[in-house]
DNA sequence: GCTCGAACTTGAACATGTTCAAGTTAATAA
DNA sequence: TTATTAACTTGAACATGTTCAAGTTCGAGC
């Protein structure tokens, strides 16, 4: 029995490690045929019901196969995850070509997020608990979902950046990735819902990015002057220390 | 194969069941050397490397043992959840009961909740991915843990209610769990934090717990009364329908 | 002291994620 | 055409959390 804090058998190992992507056309379609079926499989049963059996036997490669292409299950999420993103990202082109007002701006990609993720509803618990996991490669703040996350904070960027509002520099540089913030919150939130139509996850969120502009254009007046730069400064500090 | 989006075999099953209290003295004594060795594990291993065999090799008995007292591995979690949290309160009683100032008392509460986690800092982070799954029986929003959450609730209504700050009583009834959250929101930070001593945290509870005292001081400016109708509003909408 | 049954204990069996040594395929070089 | 070899595929084997039918213990009631 090993005492070193490690597992004799630690399962994690070929989480870090990088696989190469396909290098031949039977590879690039194999590659494509298993994501499918996890993509589908966890839409339908979720993450945890689904079994890399299943995927497996689905794609019609045997078990073992996947593990050439992903080097786990939960690297099946990350595309999972990114696959939802770029539908989101294309759900809201229309809306920041076309608007210009922050609220309604941000209103309406936020929104896009939960109506995108609608489908995944019901699976959506168990794949956020292992996207908070900090040793999950899914982990925003870690190493491999980073990139992903990149693009989700870029595009928030993008409904700053598009708007008519004037916004101070200091604070427009934290607020993209103070609003990813604020979207996962959303995202959790969300999860629990069970109003129909998630009617209450709407409203929270029309309250909510109200709320946040508000507070965007308050944070000029004097008596706000002083913790805004100490709070800006702290998450100045916390962003460049995480790097 | 089932289609209905439940697994045929879900292993969830027996974690929603609740398992009477042991009758017997040979009982008790099991359930505690069980829980003894389950706490001793987690602490030297982590969650995942403390495997049940290893549990029932330690506390002398067999596999299946413990789910006679525990309905899963998480649940045994949950009491080590629990054991922190009465080491947690038992260090900040002398605090509480000497110092009156707000935000000394909310420092110091806070500094003591990762100062009392840090023999488990490396653990920490399969625990607080577990706790955020939706399903788990350790989420907070959920079941099982309520009635353990309900109580750092209390003691962070003990750590305003102690103080000689005059908060608006609005205020006051959403702080406590407020306070809850940003302590969650800490504790998640200091998991990520490798800087020795684990300064990084401590500074940045420092800095927050005077944010949070100046906000709320500054939360009677008529410009925010607004804003602070409107946040109370939606916070207390949020909870009475979670509940 | 004896019996009965609830409380407790056991460990084989199961489903699952992951590994890996061995096998198969097919594109390129000769 | 044939040989070479990297890419790809396979499925048995492993470790693990959990279940459960079958056994054991021991105190209450006679």
């Amino acid at each position: 029995m090993a005492i070193d804090g490690q597992s004799p058998t630690r399962t994690r190992a070929g989480a870090r490690q990088l696989i190469a992507p396909p290098k031949t056309k039977r590879g690039e379609s194999s590659r494509a045929v298993i994501l499918q079926a996890a993509l589908d499989l966890f839409q339908e049963r979720g993450y945890e019901a689904t079994t890399m059996r299943a995927i497996a036997d689905r794609a019609g490669v045997s078990l073992g196969g996947s593990y050439h292409y992903f080097p786990s299950k939960e690297h099946l999420v990350l595309e999972f995850y990114r696959h939802t993103h770029e539908l989101h990202a294309q759900a809201i082109k229309p809306l920041l070509s076309r608007e210009r007002d922050l609220a309604a701006r941000l209103r309406g990609t936020v929104r896009a997020v939960v109506i995108t993720c609608e489908p995944f509803h019901a699976v959506a618990g168990s794949i956020f608990s292992t996207v908070a996991n900090p040793s999950s490669p899914l982990n925003p703040f870690g190493g491999t979902a980073r990139p992903l996350r990149d693009e989700v904070v870029a595009l928030y960027a993008e409904v700053v950046r598009g708007s008519d509002a004037r916004i101070p520099s200091d604070i427009a540089e934290m607020l993209p990735l103070t609003l990813w913030l604020y979207q996962m919150g959303i995202l959790y939130f969300w999860i629990f819902d069970r109003s129909p139509g998630r009617l209450r996850t709407l409203e929270v969120i029309d309250e909510t990015t109200d709320l946040i502009v508000r507070l965007v254009s308050l944070a000029n007046l004097p008596v706000l002057r002083g913790s805004r730069k100490r709070v800006l400064s702290l998450m100045k500090a916390i962003v460049e220390g995480q790097a």
